[in-house]
RNA sequence: GUGCCCGUAGCUCAACCGGAUAGAGCACCAGCCUUCUAAGCUGGGGGUUGCUGGUUCGAUUCCAGUCGGGCACACCA
């Protein structure tokens, strides 16, 4: 009686137990069971009949009659009907499904969690910016999608490490240390002398400022103090990592995003893994001198041309310490491996991959797997900025936070399919942030944290409510909403899609405003009250508990 | 020119690995607050799912082609 049944895997297994009735040669048909967009289609629905038509040349429906003979009997079955060309409805019976209420309220922040993941690790690689200077909205956008597909993985049931990659070494930081280095000398953009390559924005001025006045930078795992000297090259190129590292630290903190690991391309250097990972690669044979240059034949692996490991100059290209990063991974024991990257870099994954098959170290093909958000542009009074980091016009992540909310940012950020573009019209979120989805969630909690408030009763006493009086159309929606829940968790993980949950929340929020206005909860009848109160305490408590996943609060006034 | 992603209501986006009459929000129109929060609810108008073929009981979904938008195509990161 304890715990809510998961009608859905519930019903595949009966429909499987006909199917082996019916037709035994064709148990391998996939067995769907789906969740009909009419509710006079019954609560689910399964189209094996159709499926099965031609195969066993008989009508769709006098397959469905035989299979729903041969269903084992089930007391959570009301009653299962023929619709259509030969859909199967069934439908559940009431209490069945208000058994859902007394399983929310017990499980409680663990209300949704499901096991796919069955324990395994996985781990998550996300944001991983240059640290060249401050995190802007694209950043925000991999770091809302990365941090919640981690919590809606962990929900599902992986271990799950979230890592983030500092590019700590290459071109890019050569750039940034001449540029902080010009700065302490005096130079700036405007000057004819200002490199071309060389980092434009105010912030470079603030790191040398910061390390003429030898300026103690503390990070998350070291201290770094700038000696003032403007002529000692590697002082400057720590002193500007770390300050950069510290800045974006913070920004990510405000923004609610932590990290289990912090990876470092330069260590992958000190600690000799890529010259390992080279010597590697060369004694798999999939390499080749040409021209001066080591070259990796990833045309061996699905490329269309191969690619330059060390250039003639005696440098390794990016992909290189990137193949020694992931081929570290694999050893420290992850089945599983996300990357969730701008799909600006999307080019690198074939590179990835490549050189992971050429080492040989039987790791799986696919793997890793990555997830590619699409460009994020920004619209301010009407107009698009511009996001280039040399000429230091862009809007930050922190200016979001501040101007938005980090709630709301968040929540826009995270709200929708990583494929699609997305415009962010600040002017829009600013004013009309009333109208913003997530305010329209929070209410919902908030409302019902009210009601609750002033019922002022013992919240355990909701726990023995007499469930059976919720029968109204609007308890029923709710009801079968929260029944959906962690079929939503599991869905999300797997498809690495955590936008679903946003708009899962949004739809239970909308059952419950309609619910709220339709019927009133402090009434006098006690047994109808505990009852309608237990009903909410367990919307608030789902609301809660995917508000969570997403990184937004859940007030209880607003 | 090549590869990847996208194209759904005026705008911003959904659609449970091929299902039943394609759904929300914003905007527009008409209603609902002396009772638990109107940041809410109820109703209405608005669609040839870019286009053309194909696959089958059935296509927004899969395939081919085509048009449009974004990104990537360096001994770049």
């Amino acid at each position: 009686m304890s715990a809510v049944l998961n009608f859905k895997s519930h019903l595949a297994e009966s429909f499987a137990h006909a199917l082996r009735e019916v037709a035994p040669d064709f148990v391998g048909a996939t067995i769907l069971i789906e969740r009909p967009k009419q509710a006079s289609h019954g609560d689910y629905a399964c189209n094996l009949a159709m499926q099965l038509a031609k195969p066993l040349r008989k009508s769709p429906r006098d397959i469905a009659n035989a299979l729903i003979a041969a269903l084992p009997k089930s007391d959570v079955v009301e009653k299962v009907e023929i619709a259509g060309a030969g859909f199967i409805n069934v439908f559940i019976t009431k209490a069945a499904k208000q058994e859902v209420v007394r399983g929310v309220l017990q499980a409680a922040a663990n209300y949704g969690r499901v096991n796919a993941g069955a324990g395994k690790k996985v781990g998550v690689e996300f944001v991983s910016a240059n640290p060249t200077g401050p995190l802007h909205v694209g950043h925000g956008r991999g770091a809302a999608v990365g941090d919640c597909l981690c919590s809606v993985l962990d929900a599902a049931g992986w271990d799950v490490t979230r890592e983030f990659y500092y590019n700590d070494a290459g071109v890019q930081i050569d750039n940034l240390t001449l540029s902080v280095q010009l700065r302490c000398k005096g130079v700036t953009p405007d000057d004819a002398s200002w490199p071309e390559s060389g980092y434009r924005g105010d912030y470079i001025a603030d790191v040398a400022r910061a390390y003429l006045a030898k300026e103690t930078v503390v990070s998350s795992d070291q201290s770094t103090t700038g000696s003032g000297d403007v002529d000692d090259v590697e002082s400057i190129r720590h002193f500007a990592v770390a300050y950069l590292r510290r800045e974006q630290d913070l920004d990510l903190r405000a923004f609610g995003v932590e990290f289990d690991v912090f990876s470092l391309e330069s260590a992958l250097y000190t600690e000799g893994k890529v010259e390992a990972t080279v010597q590697k690669l060369i004694a798999s044979g999939h390499t080749y001198e040409q021209e001066g240059a080591l070259w990796l034949r990833t045309t061996d692996f699905g490329d269309d041309k191969d690619r330059v490991m060390r250039k003639t100059d005696g440098g390794y290209t990016y992909f290189v310490p990137d193949v020694a990063y992931h081929l570290e991974k694999w050893k420290r024991g992850f089945v599983r491996v996300i990357n969730e990257q701008g799909s600006d870099h999307h080019s690198t994954i074939t590179r990835v991959r490549a050189g992971l098959q050429a080492l040989d170290e039987g790791i799986p093909k696919g793997w890793p797997d990555y997830v590619l958000h699409q460009m994020v542009t920004v619209l301010k009074n009407g107009e698009e900025v511009k996001i280039s980091k040399r000429a230091g016009s862009y809007v930050t992540l922190r200016d979001l936070i501040d101007e938005v909310g980090c709630d709301a940012t968040r929540y826009f950020l995270a709200a929708r399919h990583p494929d699609s573009q997305l415009v962010f019209d600040i002017d829009l979120a600013k004013s009309q942030s009333n109208d913003n989805p997530v305010y329209y969630i929070q209410y919902a909690h908030a409302r019902i944290s009210t009601v609750l408030a002033q019922w002022g009763g013992e919240r355990a006493a909701l726990l023995h409510a007499d469930v059976s009086v919720l029968d109204s159309e609007y308890e029923s929606a709710v009801l079968q909403r929260m029944i959906d829940y962690p079929q939503v968790i599991e869905t999300a993980a797997e498809d690495l899609a955590p936008h679903q949950v946003a708009f899962y929340l949004k739809e239970l929020a909308a059952d419950f405003h309609s619910y709220y206005n339709a019927s009133r909860f402090l009434v006098d009848d006690e047994k109808i009250k505990l009852a309608r109160l237990a009903l909410i305490a367990a919307v608030a408590q789902v609301l809660k508990n995917g508000l969570a996943l997403l990184g937004v609060s859940a007030p209880e006034k607003m």
